[in-house]
DNA sequence: ACCTGAACACCGTTCAAGT
DNA sequence: ACCTGAACACCGTTCAAGT
């Protein structure tokens, strides 16, 4: 039996349930009205008060950062494969293709992730740091191969990949993957 | 003397200035905090109450669009005259930056716009419509000149505008600018 | 340990009453 | 013709009281 101050106890039943309940609401409502979507309705339709949605998120941000988890994990995963991948100009396509379709899960979610990088406080923050991380690795490694314009910055894919998922949610995909194609373009070193 | 039904009166004196006033503290407001300043504390600030504010613009986007309607000339007037530049692939990227950088006048203020340009009900819409029938027309003669790759639309090159006011915003308008000098680059044709 | 919901704060918007 | 400001609605957030 387990008596030790130090581990982490299970949560009680209807706290766990409850917690469940509220990130699928929050992820319908979220789809369907952007991340703006009222608070109030989503812990009405998960049949609690509004005290316990607070009781459990302390506010949206770590709502939306709970939810993004599970994404989270597969981009990083995808980051992790790109970085030892053959072509690095493809590898860094293809971060820039998927990092933008990522910020795209919910309307209002660029904004909030753009926020989110210079935000200590944020529970969007760390996860907004390794993606400028996976940035900043994959734009070096496409550099060191010669494949992108010697004055293309880090910062300037990071830019590229919000303000693309920025456009995705004001217009639409493929809009969106229309710039990225042409941006992709330009990026490449003239050949010489 | 007038007295013809179908000519517009001269407003009050005192309306005429809280009028004024009321854009001075919006634009002072909307400088410092984006287009979502409270209107309340505009009211306040105008010495007026709540209800006048209302009385002369009906709603947030009201007053963005009267703060705006100068610089929308100056811009429209660039835009004319670009239409009848020498070069159309420079009257292009005129535009592109002189666009963008419209929008920056407030945080915010990109997606504004952005909405604008698909709700008819929107005071921003005819301007937005504007706009966009400039990057139509500009976009049609740098092709027809041969200095714009054969896949780039007119929507492409809107949608960069507002991706790089949007990125300004979030960023920096150095970063935008890059970003739009990167992407000018990717729009050339390839010389053959 | 967790849940409840009243209470408060903040802000947008309307409108009856004034001048 | 225009102004006033109380009133209402909506939503985020807290917290004392419950279980």
């Amino acid at each position: 039996v387990n008596t030790g101050q130090s581990l982490r106890r299970q949560p009680r039943a209807d706290a766990r349930r409850n917690y469940e309940r509220l990130l699928a609401e929050a992820d319908s409502a979220f789809r369907e009205q952007g991340t703006g979507a009222p608070l109030d309705a989503i812990a009405r339709s998960a049949g609690v008060a509004i005290g316990t949605l607070y009781g459990h998120f302390p506010n949206r941000r770590a709502l939306v950062s709970a939810l993004l988890k599970d994404r989270n994990d597969a981009l990083f995963e995808l980051g992790s494969g790109l970085l030892a991948a053959p072509s690095s100009g493809d590898a860094l396509k293809t971060w820039m293709r998927e990092a933008a379709r990522h910020a795209t899960a919910y309307r209002g979610l660029a904004d909030m992730l753009a926020e989110g990088i210079g935000d200590e406080a944020s529970e969007l923050h760390s996860s907004c740091l390794r993606m400028s991380d996976f940035a900043v690795r994959l734009t070096a490694r496409a550099r060191a191969d010669g494949v992108l314009r010697a004055e293309v910055t880090a910062a300037d894919i990071s830019a590229f990949i919000s303000a693309a998922s920025w456009t995705a949610e004001r217009t639409s995909l493929e809009q969106a993957e229309r710039l990225l194609e042409l941006v992709m373009k330009g990026l490449q070193q003239p050949a010489s």
